[in-house]
Parts: C-alpha cells; sequence; structure tokens
DNA sequence: CATAGTGTAACGGTATACTAATACACTAAA
DNA sequence: TTTAGTGTATTAGTATACCGTTACACTATG
C-alpha cells in the first residue's frame, strides 16, 4: 500500500526500513525524477510521511552521503551530488549489481552465459522494474 | 583456506556457516561431483572437518531436505536426492537466482536489458565458477 | 542385547541489526 | 537576537540470527 509521498516503504517488506528508503531515493536518481542538487525531503519530513523515525531516515542518507549519492548541509538539507545523474548512478547500479550477481552464480557453480540465459528465459513480468507514475 | 575435506568454509567470510555448508553441497551437485542418491558426510564427521558443531550442519543439511536437495534416513545418513541431478538442481538454482536478480534490478529501478548488458561486459574474471579440482 | 554408528530437538548464550527516543548543533531568515 | 528550519550523535530497547551444548531417538551390525 503506497503512502501519499514520494518515497514509499512496505511494512511487510523484511528488508529493513533504512534500507528501503536508500532504494527509493536511488531508484528515483536513476529514473531520472531526481536531478542533480536537488533536495531531498528533510529527515524530519520523510520520517512523518513514511510514520518511521527521524533517526531511520537520517541513517538511510548518511549511507547515500558515504556512497556519494547525496551530499548534506548541515542546518540546510540533503542533495542529490552533483555528479549524482541519472547515467552514472544507473550505471554504478547496474555494475555493483552484476558484480553480486556473478559472485553468487560462481559460488553455486554455474556460468555466466548460464546466468544470462536464465535471464533471458524468465518469464516473471510482473518484476520488470518499478515505474514511478506521477 | 581450504580445508583438506571435500568441502570447505571460509571464517572470514560474513556469510553464516550453515550457508556456506549449503551451498558447497549445492555446488558439488551442480558441478557432478556428487550424484543422486550418494551419501553426504555425516553431521559429526562434517562438523570434524570444517570444525563447527554437528548442530551447525544439521542445519544446513535441514534446509537442504527442506528444498528437496537431499533426503535423510535417521540413523543411516544423509544422500542427494534421487532426483536432485546435476542438470535438475542446476536449472532451479538457476531461475531462483534469476528471480532474485530480477527483483532486486526492479527494486533499482534498471531494466533486464541494462542488467544483461552489465553482466555482459562485467570484466571481473577472477569471479568465474569455482572449480572443483581433485 | 549391546554398541557404534546415524540423525534430531530443545535450550541458552552472544552478537548484531534495527529502530526509536532524546538532546544537541548548525544555518538562514525575520 | 530569536526562531524555525535543518542535520547529527548518543543511548537504549528489542528482536533475531547464529552457533554451541547437551541429551535423546533411530538403525544396523556383531
Amino acid at each position: 500500500m503506497a503512502t501519499p509521498g514520494r518515497f514509499h516503504i512496505d511494512p511487510d517488506d523484511p528488508r529493513p526500513l533504512y534500507i528501503q528508503i536508500m532504494d527509493e531515493v536511488r531508484r528515483s536518481i536513476v529514473n531520472g525524477i531526481m536531478a542533480p542538487e536537488q533536495s531531498l525531503p528533510s529527515v524530519r519530513d520523510l520520517a512523518g510521511e513514511l510514520r518511521v523515525n527521524p533517526n531511520t531516515v537520517q541513517q538511510a542518507y548518511r549511507e547515500l552521503e558515504r556512497d556519494g549519492v547525496v551530499f548534506v548541509r548541515r542546518g540546510q538539507g540533503t542533495y542529490v551530488s552533483p555528479d549524482a545523474d541519472t547515467r552514472g548512478i544507473r550505471d554504478r547500479v547496474l555494475r555493483e549489481l552484476a558484480d553480486r550477481v556473478l559472485r553468487e552464480a560462481a559460488r553455486s557453480g554455474v556460468t555466466r552465459a548460464e546466468l544470462m540465459a536464465a535471464l533471458d528465459t524468465h518469464d516473471d513480468r510482473s518484476i520488470e522494474p518499478s515505474r514511478e507514475d506521477e
């Protein structure tokens, strides 16, 4: 059930709240919804919208800052990094995901070619990327 | 540092021990090293080899049994499932990995095509699948 | 029947992750 | 200078995962 704000989290999702928030922010940048230097909602605003603790939002923003995705001005706000353009973040997300996936494939003893074949024939269309319908 | 047994675990790997053991067993089947109905080392034997607690091995075997990868005869031992042939397990591992990966891609707002392109161009050859050199 | 193998269950300790509560510090505008 | 915004740090509570300890049950063999 989506909250009416720009980001949403799913209380039934087993993943930690702060990780869901990080994914929301990252996806907004990847999809071009948020542009470099655009301000993010304040930790209190977003906390209110999502009905979580401000420190939970803060934890998400802190990790995104550490990853270079956002930067912070104390007393002013949190902003998308100037170099966090859609293409750049998208490439990084893809590279890191590919890296993780290939490691897991290696652990399981399957090859990149087999994995790609499996991805090609995977038929669950319901998990194509989220679209932000505004 | 590999222990001299058939399976090994890495104490520096942050993943839980029982999950590492599950991966070892699964990979042995996927690589054809273990055949259907072949017996697995007993929980005490493997615990001794890996220097972990028997109940840790037991937990791995229990999950593998739940997944249908092995079956258990109390008092007798644990065996690879008769239908757990290399092809079957390999297909399942691939399907589940593909499913997980596409979900994570969707969460990040990237498409299957982009992901496959990233996998194609990923250049870390060091993470091709483990080979069991015997 | 006893024994040595096998698997199994219950319980407890520890560590860590997650989240919230509270209070502090910075900044800009009035 | 004050105020209302902003971010930030510390602390604490809770839950859960992980792993080990201990003891029990089954099975086959001698």
